[in-house]
RNA sequence: GGCCCUAUCGUCUAACGGUUAGGACAUCAGAUUUUCAAUCUGGUAAUCAGGGUUCGAUUCCCUGUAGGGUCACCA
């Protein structure tokens, strides 16, 4: 059991996160440094559960991170492991484990934490308190008024064993409280912020647990970091606070401490901690908005890090390479949108067509525009019609440079998939024209579309039987500008010709006449 | 209120105590365009305030100010 050297150096971080809500980017931004610099140094990563709090933790919710850790491509080395490789929904889901520290599951292991909680009593550091809420509220306020630390200073710490066997036996309600020692400075040096001193009176008797079966957060993290050879507790700034109830408990129990490092928080744009306020923070809400996982994580990386270098594109090998904890910055950043979705238009443009397809159709299905066929064909929903692999691509290749989120394909496609356009008929107009001269280029464009034979219906060959026409014109918007809007319906679109090229000639003529038609009407 | 943390363009940030305070996003202008986007070029824009220390502070120290976090039988 004597530690060898090796385990002594190894880097062990962690993430623990609590399944009662839906992964928030703070907890992945914790979680991707804590892997960062466990990979970094060669060390292992650990995803635990911490799912004391049984009221709120609900397995849904940690299956639902698990696939968003998934989904980000961050994985762990020891932790919950989905039994099988395959896709899975959540009534199939079943945890198994990875790692040599199993359960990884709080909720698995009261076993361990009674022992320890045990101990404390024993050793007469820990004591039951059958003081009510209500009596500890008005404490606290009490003391808030008076200017002093809203902290515990009830009557049972000095019950003796036997009085409180009695209380106990009676049935009476209680918890079990730290005896906290006073006035002991407790320094902490933390990796971010350096040295931090606090002084223990500060703290009072905090609760560590309901009762031994049920032991709440700062008792637990402490075991399971020290049970789990936890090397470097790296989490958000909030925690800062509770760092040194955790250090005395340590000192308690004659465990070793972990070395910390509190990480700046993200805010939203009113400067407060990150919430849902001011902005999404699901993180399984931003894959659904159609923002890739790449970009996610080099966002996320750069809030509050950075490489101290220009550089500013980051794979999450590339941050694994780079990433240094003393580049961490200090104070708080906020969660810039605007740059989100710049990254995110970034790592689109970098897909091929045939990557972003496959992710673009789902959120064609999914808005009904097509349907699948088969491994190659889909069906326009609207008419019917079958259509290749090759004519999506095509599609999609005109707004590959126009895309900041998937979820926007929508909007720009659509008119693709609908048999009939509708738009306001002022949208043809270019400039000054008249209605004459409107209908005269609509006339011209289809005179000159019809001598097109099918096989030649491509962008090139009606550039090249447009464009000389269109120069000689006043301007070029007289032709190109109603023929593009006669087409697409929309004020802003890819050109005429590739748009005319991915409709086809039949829809193409079609779409003009109908133009004529809707300019013609009184 | 107690304790703790923080402070450079609007935002994210760079700058051994010596720089015309740099970059990116956003924004503005120009180029390119039938529109939008993309791309290229250029511009506007910051050291919270006051004291020290120093030949010299964005940088070190103090005070103030402003913001934030936390004070659960949640994590």
């Amino acid at each position: 059991m004597t530690p060898k050297k090796e385990e002594n150096l190894m880097i062990r971080t962690r993430f623990a996160p609590s399944p009662t809500g839906p992964l928030h980017v703070g907890g992945v931004r914790t979680a991707l440094f804590n892997y960062l610099f466990s990979k970094k140094n060669k060390g292992d990563f650990i995803l635990r559960i911490e799912d004391t709090d049984t009221e709120r933790s609900k397995k849904e919710w940690e299956y639902e991170l698990i696939k968003d850790f998934e989904w980000l491509g961050i994985n762990w080395d020891e932790g919950p492991a989905l039994q099988d490789q395959q896709e899975i929904n959540f009534k199939d889901y079943e945890l198994g484990y990875v790692g040599q520290h199993a359960p990884y599951r709080q909720s698995e292991r009261k076993d361990l934490y009674r022992k320890y909680l045990q101990q404390l009593i024993d050793e007469d550091k820990a004591y039951y308190c059958f003081c009510t809420r209500e009596e500890v509220e008005a404490q606290k306020q009490n003391l808030m008024s008076l200017g002093e630390p809203p902290v515990y200073r009830g009557k049972c710490r000095d019950l003796t064993r036997k009085e409180a066997e009695e209380c106990l036996s009676q049935g009476k309600n209680s918890v079990i409280r730290f005896r906290c020692p006073m006035n002991q400075k407790i320094n902490i040096t933390d990796l971010v912020y350096g040295k931090i001193e606090f002084n223990s009176d500060i703290l009072g008797d905090f609760v560590i647990a309901k009762d031994l079966d049920s032991p709440l957060y700062n008792f637990v993290v402490v075991v399971d970091d020290h049970e789990m050879e936890i090397s470097h507790v790296i989490r958000g700034e909030e925690h800062l606070s509770n760092t040194p109830k955790q250090i005395m408990l340590i000192k308690a129990l004659d465990l070793k401490q972990p070395t910390y490092a509190h990480l700046p928080l993200i805010l939203g744009t009113d400067r407060k901690k990150l919430s849902k306020r001011t902005g999404e923070t699901s993180i399984a809400k931003y894959a659904e908005e159609g923002y890739l996982p790449e970009a996610m994580i080099n966002f996320i990386a750069f809030l509050g890090w950075n490489p101290g270098t220009e550089k500013e594109i980051y794979t999450l090998v590339d941050l694994i390479n780079d990433f240094s904890i003393e580049k961490i910055q200090k104070a708080g950043a906020i969660f810039n949108i605007e740059k989100l979705d710049w990254i995110n238009g970034y790592y689109i443009r970098k897909k091929s067509i045939k990557e972003l397809t496959d992710l673009l159709i789902p959120y064609l299905e999914r808005a009904g525009l097509i349907e699948k066929r088969s491994f190659t064909s889909y069906l326009i929903k609207a008419t019917g019609e079958e259509f290749g692999r090759d004519k999506l691509e095509m599609i999609i290749s005109l707004y590959h440079e126009r895309l900041k989120k998937l979820s926007e394909i929508i909007e720009l496609v659509d008119l693709f998939f609908v048999s009939d356009l509708s738009y306001e008929r002022e949208l043809l107009q270019w400039k000054q024209m008249t209605k004459e001269e409107l209908i005269d280029s609509l006339r011209t464009a289809i005179k000159i579309l019809n001598d097109i034979t099918d096989k030649d219906f491509v962008k090139e060959k009606l550039e090249a039987a447009l464009m000389p026409v269109a120069e000689k014109m006043p301007n070029r918007g007289n032709l190109l500008w109603p023929l593009r809007v006669a087409l697409t319906g929309k004020k802003n679109s890819a050109g005429p010709m590739e748009v005319a090229e991915a409709l086809g000639k039949e829809k193409t003529l079609k779409r003009l006449e109908k133009a004529i038609e809707l300019v013609s009407r009184d």
